[in-house]
Parts: structure tokens; C-alpha cells; sequence
DNA sequence: TGGGATTTGTTCGTATGTATT
DNA sequence: GAATACATACGAACAAATCCC
């Protein structure tokens, strides 16, 4: 049996994760009807569904609207990077402050992940777990709120990314993520601020305008080709 | 004519200001049913409050369970500091690029109202006065989303310094604002870095723990006072 | 422990606003 | 511009869980 808040949780993973991937390009509809027939809830249900994605700047919502795929515009983007900068320091602070043997373990079993995945030369995985690095950095800060804050900014770095930035390899990151678990390990921690600002400065720095955006696709064929890979 | 959203804004204000001034008690119950008829509005409307209100830390709701006034712990006191620290850092930096004589004109006059309400020995008044202080260095900063997180952030930190605080002058909290100006009108970025986390290391380090939490009281009657003092 | 009163979760019809022809 | 189609906002009613004696 799938419970309510099952459907609401696999709804939202899914959505999140094609609006990041682009699947969902920017300025698209989602009506809730539309979302609650594909997902098999409720309107109400959808509405909450809609409510995180747009704390988490996914997608936009005006009154008495159709809610749409965020389009965060360039001042936004540099915004988000600021805050983004400015927690994950306080990340990188508190990870050296826990730091233990288990802590470098688990990130450079991390980075060997993204190592795979770059090899394979799948891009799209790359992306994913480069996000996902610093979630579970935030999330060995051991500070709830932090990590709260940032995985909602990661989310919305993501898509910022996705729509600004033309597609090239993400190997430099990978390199920069493994010389930030180095200087963690010294517990050096202005070398790891700077390594982390210069990082996310990189990673910022690739947003170039994009040329234009595509027409419009049918949200249920796309829906249903992330259903089917999103992991329950 | 009232509209819905006025009474959502309505009842978010009050309740957020009764609750930092603990005339809601930390773990006092908030029945949907009972809000609702104080402000005049339905069930769902009360719902869009309350999930403000946690989104603030004010207020901490359970599944299927009546949500309560937010007692947040002693470790999760120190998370918020923590990154109210991290963001007021940025803030500083960023008020810093958009200094401008309006700036200051600005800032002076609203130390001069805490002067004024610490003269007139209004304590309410002036704690309330402080928190907004940091709220407007948020709005010069120029960021549409860390304003948004640090607008939560002194929420939070309010009512945490309101449960565990001892009550006592908040005169050195004025002299620090001004300090913190004057550096921020040089632009000597380090300076007025050191000045804000000492400051707020300050004001965090007044939480105490407190004996005891006083015995239940009617809600209704205590929102009457607030709906009656909170502006329009 | 049991059971009634209370309170929240959810649905869904209607009202109201928006977009489009 | 008006009319029509469409989508969301809201609230009343019911179902289900929790509280409390």
C-alpha cells in the first residue's frame, strides 16, 4: 500500500528532479490537475507538493495562477550563490570541527562515485552526485537548520546551473572536491574555505546565457519516463 | 473590506509577536479551530499561518497532532546562531558594496528609536527594536533570499532569547549597533565582521538556562491584547 | 484500559479569478 | 471587448487519529 504522504514524497522527488535535469524546461505549466491525475493524489495533496517546490525556488507560483517551472533570472542566480557561499563556509567549519576516520571514508567513497560516473561519461548522474556531495557535507555539519538551508540552495543552484550554463565536462569538480576532503583531513581551515569559495566561484562561473529555450512537450510523457527511473 | 490574505497577515503577525514575547508560552497549544475563530478565518487559512510560523521555528508541528508554540532546544539555539552568524557576515559584506549616505541616515534613525525606547525603559518595545535592526541591514543588502532566511533566523533567535535569557538591559546591544555602523560607514569590511560576531556572540551568550516554564494560560484572551496592540 | 469528545487530514463542490478566442 | 473555457482559492463536511477522563 502507498500512503499519502508516500505519493507526496515520490511526487515531489520526481518533479524536483526533472525540473533540475531540464526535463521540465523553465517557464512550464504544471497544473495541479494535471500533476494530481499523473500521481494519483489529490489536488490538496499537490498543492503541498507545489508549496515545497517553491520554498525550494523550483518552480514559481502567483495568485490564482497555474504554477510554473521557476525561471530564476541572473540577479537571482548570483543571489542564491551568495547565500550558498556564505553557509557552506560554516559547513566546512563545522566539518572540520567532527572531523573523524568514518567522515573521510564516506567522502572519498563519494568522490570515487563521481569518478564512476564521469568515466561512464554520464552526464547527467555526474551532475547529480556533485550536488549531492555537498548535501552530505551539510549534512556531517551536524547542524539541522544548515543543512536544511542548503539543500534547498543546492536544489536551486541546480536548476540555476542546468539553465545557465552550457553543458562541458564536470571533471574540475571532481578534482576540487578531492582537494577540499585534503584540506578537511589537515583540518586547515582557512585553506578549506578558500578551497571551497573558489569552488563554488568555478562552479558559478560557468553560467553563461543560454541561447534559447525549446518549445513546449507534453508533461505526461516526461513525467512518466521519471517515474520510472526516480527510486521509490 | 478585509480580504483573506490581510487576515493571514494579520494572524502570522500577532501570533509571530505573541509568541516572541512569550506571552504564548513555549508548548502552549495552538488548536486550528480555536485561531481560527479568533481572527475569522477557516481551517485552511489558519493552516497557511501555522506552516508560516514552522517555517520560522516558532512553531513546531506533528502529524495529526495540535501544533504547539516552538520550545526549541539548547543545541538548536546554537544551530540558529550559527547560521544567523554565517549569513550576517554576507550581509555585512554586502551593505558594505552598497553604502550610500541615505544608508546611514537611515540606520542612525533607528538607533536613535531604540535609544528612545530603552530611555523610556520599554523593554518590549526595545528588544523588538533590535531585532528589526539587524531585519533592515538584511533589506540594504540587496538579496531577496537572504533577507527572506534572516527575516526566519531573527524569529528564531528571538524567541530563543526570549526562553532562555534572563531579562535584563539591552543597553550594550545599542552601543554595538552603532559601533557596527561606523564601521560599516568606513567600509573596513574586517572591523565590521568582528563587530557583528561579536555582537551576536554577545547577545547569544545571555541565554541562560531558565527555571521554569510558567503554568498554561487561555489563549484567547492573551491574542485579544496582542490583536488590539499589533498594527493593521 | 475503554470510549467519547476533540482535533486534524483529506476530499471535493462551488465561487472567483485568469487566459484565450 | 465579451464570452467561453479553464484553473485555482476557499470552505463545509466527512473520515481518521489522538487526547483525556
Amino acid at each position: 500500500m502507498s500512503s499519502n504522504s508516500d505519493r507526496v514524497n515520490i511526487a515531489h522527488r520526481t518533479l524536483r528532479q526533472a525540473i533540475i535535469e531540464q526535463a521540465l524546461k523553465a517557464g512550464t505549466k504544471l497544473p495541479e490537475d494535471e500533476i494530481g491525475r499523473h500521481f494519483s493524489m489529490s489536488r490538496t495533496l499537490v498543492r503541498t507538493v507545489l508549496a515545497k517546490l517553491q520554498a525550494q525556488g523550483l518552480v514559481d507560483t502567483y495568485h490564482k495562477r497555474t504554477a510554473t517551472v521557476a525561471q530564476p533570472s541572473l540577479d537571482e542566480a548570483r543571489d542564491a550563490f551568495a547565500v550558498r557561499r556564505a553557509l557552506e563556509r560554516e559547513v566546512v567549519k563545522a566539518v572540520i570541527k567532527r572531523w573523524s576516520p568514518a567522515t573521510e571514508k564516506l567522502l572519498r567513497a563519494h568522490v570515487q562515485e563521481e569518478e564512476a560516473a564521469h568515466a561512464k561519461g554520464d552526464v547527467r548522474l555526474s551532475t547529480r552526485l556533485a550536488g549531492e556531495f555537498h548535501l552530505k557535507l551539510a549534512e556531517l555539519a551536524g547542524n539541522a537548520l544548515l543543512e536544511r538551508y542548503l539543500s534547498e540552495l543546492v536544489s536551486r543552484c541546480s536548476l540555476i546551473l542546468a539553465m545557465y550554463s552550457r553543458p562541458h565536462s564536470s571533471e574540475c569538480a571532481i578534482n576540487e572536491h578531492s582537494g577540499l576532503i585534503n584540506a578537511l583531513k589537515k583540518g586547515d581551515l582557512p585553506a578549506a574555505e578558500r578551497l571551497m569559495d573558489e569552488h563554488l566561484s568555478s562552479v558559478e562561473s560557468r553560467a553563461l546565457l543560454e541561447d534559447d529555450l525549446a518549445a513546449e512537450a507534453d508533461i505526461g510523457s516526461i513525467l512518466s519516463r521519471f517515474s520510472a527511473r526516480v527510486a521509490g
